[in-house]
DNA sequence: TCTATTGTGCTAGTTCACTAGAACAATCTG
DNA sequence: CAGATTGTTCTAGTGAACTAGCACAATAGA
């Protein structure tokens, strides 16, 4: 099960906000096809977000293939992200954790860490 | 010279873009103090947003005491970010360009490496 | 069949990001 | 000094995001 957490003041829509995590979880294998997302009523009074706001943010995951509603029953996923087998995560993920403490421990800040990945993967133009 | 590229449609608000970028800059040693920001009307004219727009962006940064308005002149650094030494930084970059080589050789789209980094960054927890 | 649960639809209203356009004030440059 | 350049302020308006509250429809389970 996933668990939202809305952060208003991000400047992000709240909609954006949800959607973004239920990519990002089926991305990371957290979320896969079958699995239920928790009920529209149950994000309401977890996030505090409106109904029709989480409904908007279901629809636009359904409009893009990604879940399907099944009124009476919920929200069920149906389709997947990521490139990549969950299998050959774990050996990049071991990776990057090494870099992110060594980066940590020269005195990064998460931002600063933040700043490099967005660099690099734009192609460390400049 | 700090070049803006503002993305409608990305859901943040402009002036926050605008703001991210220069705090980016100041984390990756492009902006220093003593660095002048594009003009007001440049950033107008390069990425269309409204002057009041850029002039909000502005603001707030100058509110953070990152840079400060001379009327006439134009907008200055004066505060920095980034919590190391720009040397530092080098080795560590060239680590990670190497770890996101790895990972889009095995197939991981940017969504996906972004993903990891955030899961990562924020523990792991789940 | 009855009831709870789920998604869905609707209307009305508020807040905020953003636009548009104009004018003013301080500073720099020649 | 004169003109260009810069930041600053103001008013008015538009549209999207979000809230609030209610009613309806379909499904699951006892």
């Amino acid at each position: 099960m996933v668990e939202f957490h809305v952060d208003r003041g991000s400047g992000l829509p709240a909609y954006l906000q949800l959607g973004r995590q239920v990519r990002e979880a089926l991305r990371l294998g957290w979320l896969q096809p079958g699995d239920r997302l928790p009920t529209v009523r149950d994000v309401v009074a977890t996030s505090g977000v409106n109904a029709n706001t989480v409904l908007k943010a279901y629809r636009e995951l359904e409009l893009a293939g990604l879940v399907e509603a099944r009124q009476g029953s919920g929200t069920f996923v149906t389709g997947s992200l990521g490139s990549a087998a969950p299998e050959d995560l774990d050996p990049l993920r071991a990776k990057l954790a090494a870099w992110v403490a060594e980066a940590r421990s020269a005195g990064l800040e998460d931002e600063d860490i933040d700043a490099l990945v967005r660099e690099v993967l734009s192609g460390g133009a400049r």
